[in-house]
This record gives C-alpha cells, sequence and structure tokens, in this order.
DNA sequence: GCACCTGTTATGCAACTGTATAATTAGCCC
DNA sequence: GGGCTAATTATACAGTTGCATAACAGGTGC
C-alpha cells in the first residue's frame, strides 16, 4: 500500500519510518481517534482507520494501549480536559471581578472554539458510553464535578462581592441550574447553529444565569 | 442453534415460526434495536444480536428495513416520539391553568420514566450521529422544534394569564432558556442520580424556570 | 383442501475486525 | 561506528460483520 511519503521503491523494500520523541505519536494516535469519531461515528471507528490517519501501521496502537477500548477512553479524558482548559482559559484573568469572570465563563462555553459541533459529536459519542462501560462512567464523574466545583467556587465569589450571604448549600443549587443552563444552550447551539446568532446564545446564556442568581453581572467598574 | 421455544427435536427440522399480524413484527425489532444499544451501545449493535432479541432470525431484518442504518434511524424516531408522547401525556390535563400545565412540563421531563438513564444513552447515541448522518440529522431537528414549539405556546399562555405582553420574540426566547434548563438538569440528573434527590431536581428546575420568567408557577386557585 | 402469496428460515460469502507475533530498523550510548 | 534497545512494520489468524439468496411454510381466499 504505498502512499506519497513511502514510494513503493523496489517491490520489496520496508516501509521507512522514524521514531518519533517523547509521547508525541501517542498523542497523534489520540488526534486521529477523536478525528475519527467526529467524522465518522465512535460505532465506526477502526484501529485500521485510526492508525491511516496517524500514518502510522495499526500493530503499533497495541504498542501504546492494551486495547482498542483503552485507547478510546483516553481519548475521551483528553477530549474533556481540553475543553476544561479552553474555558479556564477564556475565565481565568487577573485583576477581574467574580461578575467579570463568571460572565466569560458563560461566553467561553457557548461560543468557539468550544461549542462546536465536532466537540459536540466527540461529547455525545462518550457520554453514550456512560452507561455502558465503567471506565468511561468514571472518567465523566471526575470531569463533570471538577466543573461544576469551579463553578460553585466561581459563584460563591459573585454573592460575596454584591454583598450577599455566600451559603455552601445555595452557591451549590446555583452551581447547578447555571451548569444546566449552560449544557443546555451548548446543546442547542451547537445542534441547530443556523437558528440563534453567535451572539445572541451567549446573551441569553448571561440573562439566564443573571435570572438565576437574581442579580446582574454587569462591571460596573468597567463599563461606566 | 437449538433454544427453549425450539428444541432440535430431528435433525433436520426447521425452526417453526408465526407471522406476526400487522407492523407487530416491526414493533418487535425496533424495540430490540433500542435495547441492543441502551445495553451494549451502539458501537457494539449487530443485526445478529438484535434479531436475537426479537426472536428471528437476522435473515429477516432486510425483509423490513432496506439497511441497518435505515433500521437504527427508524429506532431514532420511535425513541424521541415516545418521549414527547410521555411529557404530553404528563402536561395536558383538562382545566388547569398555564402555570399548572408548565410546572407538570417540567417536572414530567425530570422525573420518572423520561428522566432515565437508558433513555438517556439512547439519546446521547443518536445525538452523536447527527453530525455524520444526514438522515439523523433531520429526525433531530424534526423533533426539536416540535418539542420548543409546544413550550413556546405554553410560555406564551402562562404570560397571558399572568397579565403580561406575550410578544412572540419574548416566548420564544424565554422558550430556548427554559429548553435549555430542562435540558441541561436532565442530563445531570440523569448522569448522576446519586448525586441528587429526585425531588430535589424537579424543584431546581421550577425554580430556575420561574428566575426566567420573572413569576411564580404556583398556582394560586388551587393551592388554597 | 388446494393454491398462492409473502413472511420467515437457513446458509453462504466476501470483507472486515481486534489482536498476537515475529521480523526489521531507527536512533542513542559508549 | 558498532552494537543494543525498543519503536515500528509486516503478516497472520480466528471470529465477526452486513448483506444476498434460495428454500421453506404459515396463513388466507376460494
Amino acid at each position: 500500500m504505498p502512499d506519497a511519503t513511502n514510494p513503493p521503491a523496489s517491490v520489496l523494500t520496508r516501509r521507512t519510518f522514524r521514531r518519533a520523541p517523547g509521547d508525541e505519536r501517542r498523542q497523534d494516535l489520540i488526534r486521529a481517534t477523536l478525528d475519527c469519531v467526529t467524522e465518522m461515528g465512535l460505532h465506526a471507528v477502526t484501529v485500521r482507520e485510526i492508525a491511516l490517519r496517524a500514518g502510522v501501521t495499526n500493530g503499533l496502537i497495541r504498542h501504546y494501549f492494551d486495547s482498542k477500548d483503552r485507547m478510546v477512553q483516553e481519548a475521551y479524558r483528553a477530549t474533556m480536559g481540553e475543553m476544561t482548559t479552553l474555558v479556564k482559559a477564556a475565565s481565568i484573568i487577573a485583576g477581574a471581578t467574580a461578575r467579570e469572570r463568571l460572565r466569560r465563563f458563560v461566553a467561553a462555553n457557548l461560543g468557539a472554539p468550544v461549542a462546536d459541533i465536532k466537540r459536540l459529536t466527540l461529547w455525545a459519542s462518550f457520554i453514550s458510553m456512560v452507561h455502558v462501560d465503567a471506565a468511561m462512567a468514571a472518567i465523566h464523574r471526575e470531569h463533570y464535578l471538577a466543573f461544576r466545583r469551579e463553578l460553585e467556587a466561581l459563584v460563591g465569589e459573585v454573592f460575596v462581592e454584591a454583598g450577599l450571604p455566600a451559603r455552601k448549600a445555595n452557591c451549590r443549587r446555583a452551581a447547578i441550574k447555571i451548569n444546566a443552563v449552560i449544557d443546555g444552550l451548548w446543546l442547542e447551539g451547537t445542534l441547530a447553529p443556523e437558528m440563534f446568532a453567535k451572539k445572541d446564545l451567549v446573551a441569553m446564556g448571561i440573562e439566564a444565569v443573571e435570572s438565576i442568581l437574581g442579580l446582574s453581572l454587569r462591571d460596573f467598574r468597567k463599563e461606566k
């Protein structure tokens, strides 16, 4: 099966290759896995297709992962971690008020590159495994809790900043509701993007969060 | 492969069968498909397993469906229709106020049998196909719009009942937000059921909807 | 009770699947 | 520059997959 990088040369030559340093190859394989799930759906993913996309032969996969299932689990972990990183990067800015950070948190979740149909396809594929595969369930749980904990802390700061009591039970309740709004709008907006202007989606998210918290998220210090 | 209902008898006897009337067999096959997706995940579903569960031989599937993909699509349509029916049945009650009906609508979405991990597994499996399969995208769109249209109408009635202006744009915006809250809480509560008391989830849903609408959903006529 | 239609079974096939294994070779250390 | 190690290729294998086809038989109409 000669390709551009490996011309047939002589009939009996082996394909040339390079040894990838560090865990570069591992990353490539995970990335290829995610691409496959995105484009073909989890049900159609095969180790051969993954290897093809990563530019290696299929035997190599078993050198890096115990099994195909294990590789898919790692891919799940990777994609969730990526989303968390993206949202954190967008919302953690020095010197900003809690309100401003919460607003950015919401906006980051509902805008590019998080609100993306490929990402949603990955997410749904993996979520569909939670009931079937205990390892996937554990990964889900881990990331859900981290997400909500972060949101809960942010809500607490917002309450304090507004001079309101920040009782833990209240923060948790609010965080659960806000988490729901974010997830739901992310789904709606990503699955039917032509039905929402991007800014509208973010605006609705912020409005809904304001309603739930019972206070404005506008940053008066900055916005005059 | 003899089983209980078809003992080997003589070595050369054919398995007995009955001709199912109407579309009974079709329904059986769809139900079997849904069971398979629920228990094994979409990626592991095979026509043989489906046939086994439906109590027929695998060749029969092609007699009812053009292909496995087509059968999965029909199963998607069926499961979404079922959820819609369940929610409608719970919220359409004669003589109730719009507020009461909206409250029931929310409760029906967040309680059994809609908030169920098996149902969520089905839903996620199918959603993961929306980006890959145009037919699945069409089915999703159809049901999403029906759901939101229903919710939009209900919100309009609630506004009117409360003596507020029910402008279409406002109703739509509110419906989108409420839809998001319902979807999000449904996800959270179903994926991590041990973290929420059932009544709590419904209570949070109703609270959030009340915040978004800016009015109470308590039915004063009935509740004293 | 016979014939006919079609729902149903039985069987086969070629392609594909995940994984195991052995042979190769790239790159590093001395 | 000559090994040594392990990353990588190549190949094989047994089981599975969706689908096609032909034979069969349940039920209906007469």
